[in-house]
DNA sequence: ATAATAATAGTAACAATTACTATTATCGAT
DNA sequence: ATCGATAATAGTAATTGTTACTATTATTAT
């Protein structure tokens, strides 16, 4: 059974209202302000526990993960110099799912796509 | 000025003769047999070496990072359950990467597509 | 063959994440 | 509203994946 906690709720409300794409270490260091004694742990297993349930993004790249808050399918761009993501909104590939599906022998339920390069800062 | 070294031809063939995705120390492990007193670290080193000069991909997901031998671009499937990445028969998006460009304010230099879903073995 | 130096093995250090444990907060039943 | 059960937390320790360090070995140009 799970129960409610002010610490997650901020975790949420937190990476909702940025658009980047924070690490749990990110979070946790702006969180601190307003929750003195937040742990680090305690970010980590709730942003665990709301990828698990599909509330947020979990998005594994070099270094440390990220995660996105927002839900219905999109696409990234990743900078290759200093490894920050963020959102493109290159329009979200219709049927590509089906249409992979005769590729593969497994079930396949959503894709990822991530574009790289160098970002605006880094050129 | 970089020399040869068995150790990387031998990390690179092996990489090369797998059709998976193996971490570094599955790599590791695998050479070992042959190279009992290869080192991780000789593992690690040559694998972040070949992937900077783009011989080799190194794919990042949950977990240890995993690489592939074949440069061409080509897409992935990753098994949500077991972690397993394997290549995917999709063909090659043409033209994405130019399409996407208008959609951003950095330079779009290549594109990953990762689907995703179960696999055979873990459906 | 020699000298210069890149690469290695082995180990220590590091960073990101998870696990553990005693305490605290939540919530349903009284 | 209080109580009891237990989920969640803070704080810390442990683990995992990876990089850094150092003395030794291998490679290559001369």
């Amino acid at each position: 059974m799970i129960k409610h906690s002010k610490q997650r709720d901020a975790i949420l409300e937190e990476l909702r209202s940025r658009k980047d794409h924070p690490t749990a270490e990110e979070l946790y260091f702006s969180l601190k302000a307003d929750y003195p004694n937040l742990s680090l742990g305690t970010v980590y297993r709730n942003l665990n526990l709301l990828s698990e349930e599909s509330i947020i993004l979990k998005i594994s790249s070099d270094g440390a993960d990220r995660f996105d808050a927002t839900k219905e399918n999109h696409y990234h761009f990743r900078c290759m110099e200093c490894g920050k993501i963020s959102d493109i909104d290159f329009p979200v590939i219709d049927n590509i799912e089906n249409n992979a599906q005769k590729f593969s022998d497994g079930k396949i339920m959503t894709h990822e796509l991530m574009f790289v390069g160098l970002c605006k800062n880094c050129l």
